[in-house]
This record gives structure tokens, C-alpha cells and sequence, in this order.
DNA sequence: GTAACTGCAAAATATTTGCATCCTT
DNA sequence: AAGGATGCAAATATTTTGCAGTTAC
């Protein structure tokens, strides 16, 4: 049942299990994609205030429950991680796909990042990869 | 002289030349790496109005003199474009790097972004990437 | 019981819009 | 002269902060 895996969820990145945590999380885990801050306050209805989903997503962010993905217009988009990249520590070498029909962010979890060479003197620390196009659900 | 550059690249996007466009696109023509707003308001002293600023921006973009850059702390960066993509056809196929010590962004024009295999039923339309680290003038 | 989470109010920031005026062409 | 660009004022929207009340452990 998903409120089991979601308690689970959190206790393993030690939080404590309260009504707007889970209804976030539930958020993205029926959700599969991204959210960004305002669609959750979109989907959560009325349930709770802004500042809680401002300070949740931070704080989920910082455990590394969910990863966010760079966009250019000012909306960051927020994702679930998978199972080993939780403590901060990411495995983010997916790419992030951007449907311009839908408007949908979904991470392809199959596609990983190229390596790339870097001028001498640079040294990479984390790579992200973004690609908007029309995605398979549009694409017909 | 840069002053002549200045006005040749406005008149080449068929925008008049004022001497907001012309300090903006100045910084931009100084500056080898991105600029996001408030960098500009800061750089441009008080100069002029915030909302000039963001007019302006709006319009090089849609010009295609500038592109942006997408970040995930919800602050855009916009970088000018290489001779060949004005006209809102950009050939962006270069990779972003960030740097975690100076906070500089530059477009790594010597490195293109390799070509990637999307899952069957995604098309895509553009790629970014973005790379995080440390630069060259930091990394000493 | 204690520490942590939440909601509310309010402050601080950022972005957009309308309009009158000024500047470029 | 005409159309577009700018500055100012103000309306909106977004994000942050402080604090008091509530809840999870």
C-alpha cells in the first residue's frame, strides 16, 4: 500500500511523519514526473499553507528525497529520487526530458549521461542533462 | 571600437538603438560569461529602471541576441549568441558550465553537446547541459 | 515532555502592467 | 510626425522570516 511506502519513506531519511510530508510525497509518487511549486500547491488543493510546501520541499531536497531540475523559466522542477541517492548524495546522471505539448518534466531514467571532455583547468562536479522536445504520450 | 559593434549588433536584430540596449549589451560584450538579472542591475549601477531590465532582456531574447541558461536556484542566466543564431534561431549546442567557487557561468564554446538516444516516442526539439564545477581561473 | 512541524501574519523580493513622456527613426 | 522605448507608480506574485500553537516521537 502506498501510505506504508511512504512512512517508510520518510523514517529512512529521518523525518518525522506529518500530514503535509505525506501529502506531498504522496503527490509525487502518483505523479510520474516532476512538480514544481506551484503545481503542488495546484494538486494539494487547499489543504495547506505555501510556507509548508516552500519548507518541505526544502527540506526534502536536503535529505535527498527528491532532486530538482534546472528549467529556464524561473519554475524549478522537483523530482523523486531513486532509492540510492538518498543523504544528499545523488546518482542524478539521468537525463531530464521537457514535453512542450504536455508540459510535462519526466525523468528518463534509462538514458544516461554522456561523459563529456572539458577544457584543461576545468573540473566537473555534476552534469545535467536537458532535453525539451515532444514526449511518447504527445507524440502520436 | 566597441561602440560601433554595439550598434551594428542592434541594428542587425532591427531594434532601435537606445542607450538602455546599448549598456546592457555592453556589459554582456564586456563580461566572457552570463549574466542573470540582478547581476545586470547591480553591474549597471543605478543607471536605470529595474524594469528596462527586464524589458530588455525579454526583447534580445526574442530577437535571439541573447539566450538563457537554465539554473536550479530560480535566478536565469542569459548569455549573447554566437553570430549564427539571431533571429530567434539559436544554435545552441554548447555546454553551460557553473562554477561553485566564483559563482561564473560561462558557455563552453568549444564543447558540443554529444548526441544522446531517446526512448522510442520521445523527439527532441533542443538539448541543454549544464555543468557544474570548478573553472579554470579557480582551480589553482 | 521536548523537539520539531505547522499556520498565520508580515516583511522582503521579484515580476508584470498601464500610462504619460521622451527618444529614435 | 509616428512608433517605439523608458520611467514611474502601482498591482501581482513569489519567497523568506518570526513567532505562537500544535503534533510526532
Amino acid at each position: 500500500m502506498m501510505e506504508k511506502k511512504i512512512d517508510e519513506l520518510l523514517k529512512k531519511n529521518h523525518l518525522s511523519v506529518t500530514g503535509g510530508r505525506k501529502k506531498i510525497l504522496e503527490l509525487f509518487l502518483q505523479q510520474e514526473g516532476a512538480l514544481s511549486h506551484s503545481d503542488i500547491e495546484r494538486k494539494a488543493g487547499e489543504k495547506f499553507d505555501r510556507v509548508t510546501v516552500y519548507r518541505t520541499l526544502q527540506v526534502f531536497l536536503e535529505k535527498g528525497l527528491i532532486h530538482s531540475i534546472p528549467t529556464s523559466d524561473n519554475s524549478i522542477r522537483y523530482a523523486l529520487c531513486k532509492e540510492d541517492c538518498s543523504g544528499g548524495h545523488h546518482h542524478d546522471d539521468h537525463v531530464h526530458f521537457i514535453c512542450n505539448t504536455c508540459g510535462n518534466t519526466v525523468c528518463l531514467e534509462g538514458v544516461s549521461i554522456p561523459a563529456i571532455r572539458l577544457p584543461r583547468g576545468y573540473s566537473a562536479d555534476q552534469v545535467e542533462m536537458l532535453v525539451s522536445g515532444v514526449c511518447k504520450s504527445c507524440n502520436i
